[in-house]
DNA sequence: TCCTAATTTAGACTTATTCTAATCACCGCT
DNA sequence: AGCGGTGATTAGAATAAGTCTAAATTAGGA
């Protein structure tokens, strides 16, 4: 569990050789605070409703910036559209396949994998597991 | 192991309510003949080589009719691009973080997850784990 | 063979992402 | 305070992935 104060994360940009500037800070910050795994475009959405407004260029940029320098996580899942989280911890992820919803799943629901093993002994640096099925709230819906 | 032979496709392909189009054998037999995950403009410059040619149109339409019909799968990775394969047997997929190369892992090469607690015994019908490292070409082309 | 609903097609359209070139902001130096 | 350089932001153009439309074609059953 990493937690982004400013001062922390602003020695860290640097470290990547990035200026800690407003729209990169909003950005950081409404992920740290999100689950939704919103989209580039949800994300300029939200983070516009308010000063300092961000280009779509700019989101790009900045999720970019913050993937590499490692505060950030794209994942794709089901559609040819990037979704972003904070890098909080390590988790796999959970689809409905009802209703689309991305659950995070905590390493320590599901019972770690041999990294030896995982493809006859060779490199395998990590992994993430995708799994699929119908989230509670649309397994309620249907069989009430 | 599903062998794909020219009337096993016809009578699943009736059994999905769909006609059996040249196109369609077309895109269905490149992807049995194929590894390397290719995306729709692979599969439709690779086929256009020869007779009969397919729209792009006609590509996307009959990739996501054969999804549908449970003869293909598109799978997303690392960027926001559908990548597909014909659906052979359960595996899992390696991804290569210098040259992008996706390698099948067989699901026996993998310790089964046990199904249930992976997400606190709720409705998890299946998973598949993307593994990330370094392949053996590129690690041979490091440490020479 | 004939009929018709399903399929294919070219190209327009939409959406996701990147690029470009101009401006702007931050810094250290004078 | 003013200058200059580097890097960031911006609007909008460009590219790329995928879907849609409306007309022409075709698979496959009668
Ligand atoms: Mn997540
Ligand atoms: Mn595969
Ligand atoms: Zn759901
Ligand atoms: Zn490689």
């Amino acid at each position: 569990m990493t937690t982004h104060t400013r001062s922390q994360i602003e020695s860290q940009m640097r470290a990547a050789g990035l200026k800690l500037t407003p729209q990169r800070f909003a950005v950081l910050d409404y992920l740290s605070r999100s689950s939704a795994h919103p989209t580039a475009e949800q994300i300029r959405i939200d983070l516009n409703r308010r000063f300092p407004r961000a280009s779509r260029a700019t989101v790009y940029n900045t999720l970019n910036a913050l993937c590499r320098a490692g505060f950030v996580n794209a994942i794709y899942l089901d559609d040819a559209v990037g979704r972003y989280e904070a890098v909080i911890n390590s988790h796999h992820h959970f689809v409905c396949r009802a209703c689309g919803h991305i659950e995070d799943v905590p390493v320590e629901h599901v019972r770690a994998l041999p990294q030896k093993g995982l493809r006859a002994n060779r490199k395998v640096e990590n992994y993430e597991i995708v799994m699929r099925g119908i989230c509670d709230s649309c397994d309620e819906r249907t069989t009430d």
